[in-house]
RNA sequence: GGCCCCUUGGUCAAGCGGUUAAGACGCGACCCUCUCAAGGUCGAAUCAUGGGUUCGAUUCCCGUAGGGGUCACCA
């Protein structure tokens, strides 16, 4: 007993050696940071944690949308704090990029870093490198209560028992036996703090991995793990925590109820639960999401920064695409039950929605371009050209401003551009579902475009001979000088087809589809060729909208211009 | 390698002891049609594997395999 007496005496020498300016205690700390007592009982409030390295991963996104639709759905908080404890990694510019990136989506945070040196909530500072003195305060505590210590190994010297650890087939890490600077006396470790060793400082841990603990994480159900001995770091050299440390003392006075975080963290979070034990905190409820995967060859993987560009947040936003649809897609692999629900209720969006722990799959889920550029495209098809328009200009303003300049000169123009086979129409056309593909799409309509495309690709209409002979350039050639003649800007769509009819006719096509399908060889070819040959005269394009709504809204200078050129030019 | 997580069509997946094993994307065919897109109709395609438990297993248990994650003074 007086042993003891006298060894919790030293442990406080100890911690008021390393920490001599740190006269907070934990105590003081519950109080300056309260529990959320506004919030009703079953609120949720959850956290995103990004460290500023420049980069906003896909993944996170994914967890945004958990956090944004717990928080919302129980009236509770979602905070964005900074990790920044690797000064290393720290990337300028970071963290506006990540909050502009999650505005994008539409899923900011409440509370918390809100954007460059914007922050709301009591619970601050948001940002780990601010949050020094709190980490300080608990490490004191854990050093008085015996249960961290200084460790003056060398990275060399961590590295060579591993490597022996590894040899003789033994669980690796800083533990037990193993923990060398665990094992000295408090007498000497005081000895050589105060003679100025370097020093860092770890957590003593009383568990064993021989023994098992159980949790339970809300979406995937009860897990076993074997309970944490590892001596992790808490304290670096440089005076910041480490993730571990940082997590348990940050969830705890920001008052974190749900930690969503991607799998990778299960492996670690017995070493958190032994931490949260340790500070005698409540541990909050984890939420493990699945990673998303991407196919390579026959197998899948994590998306990779390096290897994929869907790995980054950016990439959507710079390619266009919208927000409501990526939305749309992550809900679809967030929680199982979402599309059958979206089928029920079309005109609602993922905030009507219910999301439920229980129903997200746990299983890591390929990013499936193909469906989310079809919710894309179902979500584009909603707006109307106003809308369209403006975000057209939006996105191009910061991504193609060459396009944006093309495209403000005559907004009334534009607008019209992109009313066809949309506005009023009763089956909308689906065939853009991202910004990025606009230009290409309506370059037709824009001369700027339309000649570069002609200087880079040349006329296309001379492939139609390529792949039915029967329709030789002079055929084309004919018959765009015959129906430069009879083309008639006023006439009605009705009207105008009959014109087509006849002009075809007349120079030996079918004008009957069913008819030339079955006896192709009595004609030079379809009215469909005949149309193809305008379409391309007009838009040098093969496939297009609509051809009289295009000759329309070109008008009919522009139309017999580009037919005599096209004539001319072949 | 140790530990952990995961496993229903090509992809996302519903299912939660008895079902003709939903639906969506993609794919194919046909219809519509001036091309394309859309739309409509139809179609091909799934319970990783071996043992149990049970009258009965896609469903519950155990093993095996496969995939993934993790083993830092990075998060």
């Amino acid at each position: 007993m007086e042993m003891d007496k006298n060894y919790e005496r030293k442990c406080y020498e100890l911690a008021y050696l390393i920490f001599p300016d740190v006269d907070e205690t934990v105590d003081d700390l519950e109080i300056k940071y309260p529990e959320r007592n506004t919030l009703k009982e079953n609120a949720i409030v959850t956290r995103i944690a990004p460290s500023p390295t420049g980069f906003m991963h896909t993944g996170s996104l994914y967890q945004a949308m958990v956090h944004k639709k717990l928080a919302s759905q129980t009236n509770g908080v979602y905070y964005l704090r900074v990790e920044d404890t690797d000064q290393k990694r720290y990337v300028e510019g970071s963290i506006k990029m990540y909050t502009d990136e999650l505005n994008y989506f539409g899923l900011n945070a409440d509370e918390g870093v809100v954007g460059e040196n914007k922050e709301i909530g009591y619970y601050g500072p948001y940002i780990q490198s601010k949050r020094k003195d709190i980490y300080r305060v608990c490490a004191k505590h854990l050093v008085e209560k015996g249960l961290a210590y200084p460790c003056f190994c060398t990275p060399e010297m961590i590295d060579k028992t591993r490597q022996m650890q590894e040899a003789n087939k033994i669980v690796p890490g800083y533990y037990g036996v193993y923990a060398k600077c665990r094992n000295i006396s408090i007498d000497e470790s005081i000895e050589r703090v105060k003679n100025g060793e370097k020093f860092i400082l770890r957590f003593r841990s009383n568990g064993s991995h021989l023994r098992k603990i159980s949790f339970v994480d809300a979406a995937r159900g009860k897990i076993e793990m074997a309970e944490n001995d590892q001596d992790v770091v808490i304290l670096k050299s440089d005076g910041l925590p480490t993730y571990h440390f940082a997590h348990v003392c940050d969830d705890h006075f920001m008052r974190t109820t749900h930690v969503v975080r991607g799998e990778e963290w299960l492996p670690s979070t017995p070493i958190h639960l032994d931490l949260f034990n340790a500070m005698e905190f409540k541990a909050p409820q984890y939420v493990h999401t699945p990673l998303i995967m991407i196919k390579d060859g026959n197998s899948k993987r994590k998306l990779s920064k390096r290897k994929d560009k869907e790995s980054a947040v950016s990439f959507f936003i710079k390619s266009g695409y919208p927000a409501e649809g990526v939305n749309e897609y992550l809900m679809t692999i967030l929680n199982s039950d979402y599309e059958m629900w979206k089928s029920q209720n079309k005109d609602k969006n993922f905030m009507d929605f219910e999301f439920k722990l229980n129903k997200m799959s746990s299983a890591g889920s390929l990013l499936d371009m193909p469906k989310l550029n079809d919710l894309c495209k179902e979500e584009i098809a909603k707006m109307n050209s106003q809308e369209v328009l403006d975000r057209v200009l939006k996105w191009s303003k910061e991504y193609s401003k060459d396009f944006y300049d093309i495209i403000s000169k005559d907004l009334d123009y534009s607008k019209k551009v992109f009313a066809l086979e949309r506005d009023n129409v009763q089956k909308i056309r689906k065939d853009i579902y991202k910004w990025e593909d606009v230009e290409d799409t309506f370059r037709y309509f824009f001369d700027e475009i339309y000649d570069k495309d002609l200087k880079e690709n040349g006329y296309i209409i001379t492939s139609i001979s390529e792949e039915k002979p029967s329709i030789t350039k002079d055929i084309i050639k004919k018959s765009l000088d015959e129906y430069i003649n009879v083309y008639n800007e006023n006439n009605t769509k009705d009207e105008w087809f009959d014109n087509m009819k006849a002009t075809a006719e007349k120079l030996g096509f079918c004008i009957n589809m069913k008819e030339y399908k079955a006896n192709p060889e009595n004609y030079i070819g379809s009215i469909a060729d005949f149309s193809s040959i305008v379409r391309m005269a007009v838009t040098n394009k093969k496939n297009t909208p609509d051809i009289y709504s295009i000759m329309q809204l070109l008008g009919k200078d522009k139309v017999i211009n580009r037919m005599k050129d096209t004539v001319s030019k072949i």
